[in-house]
DNA sequence: TTCATGTGTAAACAAAAGCTTTCATGAGGT
DNA sequence: ACCTCATGAAAGCTTTTGTTTACACATGAA
């Protein structure tokens, strides 16, 4: 079979969904869109406690909808920087019908 | 501005990814593309409980996804039918960022 | 040394989602 | 009257998710 646009597990997918479907990772893909940036400085911009903003960073990442990538500053400081990665998902009935057979379990009853 | 594909609020859009981040869900979609059903007869092809499938229905609906109506068989019982309404959600790092300023409670901070 | 920066992670609690069981309704057939 | 088939909804429990607080470590500068 061709690969598609969104050619993804229906378990994938719905890590996919279950990630973005929450209102602090959509204003971090939001404010990622501009550029990388490390961890420390997007909480500050986000206003928001670094230890919760690394909860989401991660759960981002484990979808594939973010890359984090850990890099040394001149001053020599450790700093995590996440980037977007690309992707484009298309939610359509079919799309969703299609992704649904392939979910972990099988198509109708476990 | 002209209307895109998915020219819905960040909420909505939370709403509907949300509705279809579940195993569940996603089954009832994959059913439904088939066409229209009622509830108890959903309940049995999918094998899981009636209240269960309510909800999971309830959620749909309340995010756009399916539509449901209350109609009466020749025999003159209340069935409640469900079919799938049409959508197309698009999902790219550009059109989160764009769905994410729409959030209830601004752009950066609340 | 002390203070600032950066990292990571564990513990504990609060909130939300998921699921089952149970009860209550109404209509038609036997 | 009773059984079957359809609906709706609430109570209660378990599991997952979200969030904060607190701790640990390493670096460079004063």
């Amino acid at each position: 079979m061709v690969s598609k646009p969104n050619d993804v597990s229906g378990d994938a997918l719905i890590a996919a969904l279950s990630a973005l479907s929450n209102p602090h990772r959509l204003r971090v893909i939001a404010v990622l869109a501009d550029g990388r940036q490390y961890v420390s400085q997007l909480a500050r911009e986000m206003n928001m406690s670094r230890p919760l903003l690394t909860v989401h960073l991660r759960k981002l990442e484990a979808a594939g909808l973010v890359n984090g990538s850990l890099e040394l500053s001149e001053d020599g400081k450790a700093m995590k920087f996440y980037e977007l990665a690309q992707f484009e998902i298309v939610l359509t009935p079919e799309t969703l019908a299609e992704a649904a057979k392939t979910l972990s379990g099988g198509g109708s009853d476990v």
